[in-house]
DNA sequence: AAAGATAGTATCCTAGAGACACTAAATAGG
DNA sequence: CCTATTTAGTGTCTCTAGGATACTATCTTT
């Protein structure tokens, strides 16, 4: 009866020590591997986290990673939950701690870019996930939010604020000419939509291209977008929390 | 000064016609390929989707692909664009239109649900991507908001449905059973999470745990929650509205 | 010292994106 | 009519990735 209680990937997250201290002591372990392959993603994007150069930073061969992480998948769970706990936040009214909250989330996605690429691969299972979760219900304390608004209000502002950095970083890689296929792609967009929107056809958009609207889409207009959208959801949870 | 007008990818999105008609006819065009893609990816998500697939489902070799796209994340961006325009929404007050033309994005997820994996790539460019984005707009026009407003309440609606439609696919993903790594996980999530989670280190989680409200994610329970976090978004533009 | 367990290695396979040089089929101008 | 030009599609090659499998190396326990 010495079935696992918890699966192995959840071991893992938890760096639940195993149970056995035989045969060949290991070299590596669960957090060099996401150590390395978190340096590697924080300095050239998740494309660069692959086996062999994870494996070659590490001095070991590719498969030995096997060993210490279940698939490419698991890794990156691995990395997710790995970047660390949330910061501590102050006490108060659940608007401004909700808000510090979802700081504190933009400036980890801010740190670690990729974060940004990851898809939601369900509920949080790892311990700063965990960690994540149980601040952005603490955040609604003093609220009068049941459990099952908490939840979805933390599901949503988390994704507003990945959406937004997603946002943010295109639009910056679009901007500084990455020499990828979109070098000038931000020059002709102007002039390639006011030729090619049909006001007649789409008058709104059409009307919108023509105002300068985007011409000040500015250097820092990101942290001003930002605010806006976090702000009417903060009013829309307002809303519900009274 | 032949130079074109616009980039060559933005005259295969909106297929402005090729100015000669000299050489050898072509067998293929920029639909053909794009809606091929679509239905491989419709059946089988964005991974079926692959150049020697759907050169085979043309019945081509892959590299005469390259003549109608050009690469692999072009035909992304051009299936993005090829599932079609918006869906005429009624006139009327703000709140019911933007809430139709977000059902109506969600609509567009639940036909093609790869269009949840797909990223933002900047500003929409291809005239469908404008007609939706036109649409948003116009949802709008009974409001008082200026362009801005209008602009950063577009992507965060749209943001919001494509984030809940991944979520969604999450679960359902993992409850399902898809015999991938994670089979049984649900089952085990519970307990291992009531193992692991400490109500020391994380009091709202365990507590959250604790109760019942992870157990009633039913079969329908996404309906609830896309209308709970659009009716709290709406409630925040009413904020901002008025 | 032998048995068993675990760590890391060497070699293989499959698959995809894309480069490049080729052949095939059309048109325009002499 | 015929040939140069232009465009469409093919065949082959390279690079890179994830991962399976069978191996060797190194430790602990008995």
């Amino acid at each position: 009866m010495d079935e696992p209680e918890v699966p192995i990937e959840l071991a893992r997250l938890w760096r639940l020590p195993s149970q056995t201290r035989l045969g060949r002591p290991a070299r590596l372990d669960v957090d060099a591997v996401v150590d390395a392959a978190v340096a590697l993603a924080d300095q050239g994007g998740l494309a660069e986290v692959t086996l062999p150069k994870v494996a070659e930073a590490l001095g070991v061969t590719k498969m030995s990673l096997y060993r210490h992480v279940g698939s490419k998948d698991e890794l990156i769970a691995l990395m997710e939950d790995g970047v660390g706990p949330p910061p501590d936040l102050p006490e108060g009214p659940w608007r401004e701690s909700l808000a510090a909250w979802a700081e504190a989330l933009a400036d980890r996605i801010e740190r670690h870019p990729w974060l940004a690429d990851l898809r939601v691969a369900g509920p949080p299972s790892g311990p700063n996930g965990i960690a994540w979760f149980d601040a952005g219900l603490r955040s609604m304390r003093r609220s009068r939010l049941d459990w099952g608004p908490k939840v979805r209000i933390v599901m949503i502002v988390s994704d507003y604020v990945q959406g937004m950095a997603r946002l943010a970083q295109s639009l910056a890689a679009g901007r500084s000419g990455t020499g990828l296929d979109q070098a000038g792609a931000e020059l002709a967009y102007g002039r390639a939509m006011a030729a090619l929107v049909d006001p007649e056809r789409f008058p709104d958009a059409a009307a919108l291209f023509a105002s300068d609207t985007f011409a000040d889409t500015g250097a820092d207009s990101a942290d001003v977008d930002f605010r806006f959208g976090l702000d009417l959801i903060l009013d829309g949870v307002a809303a519900q929390a009274d």
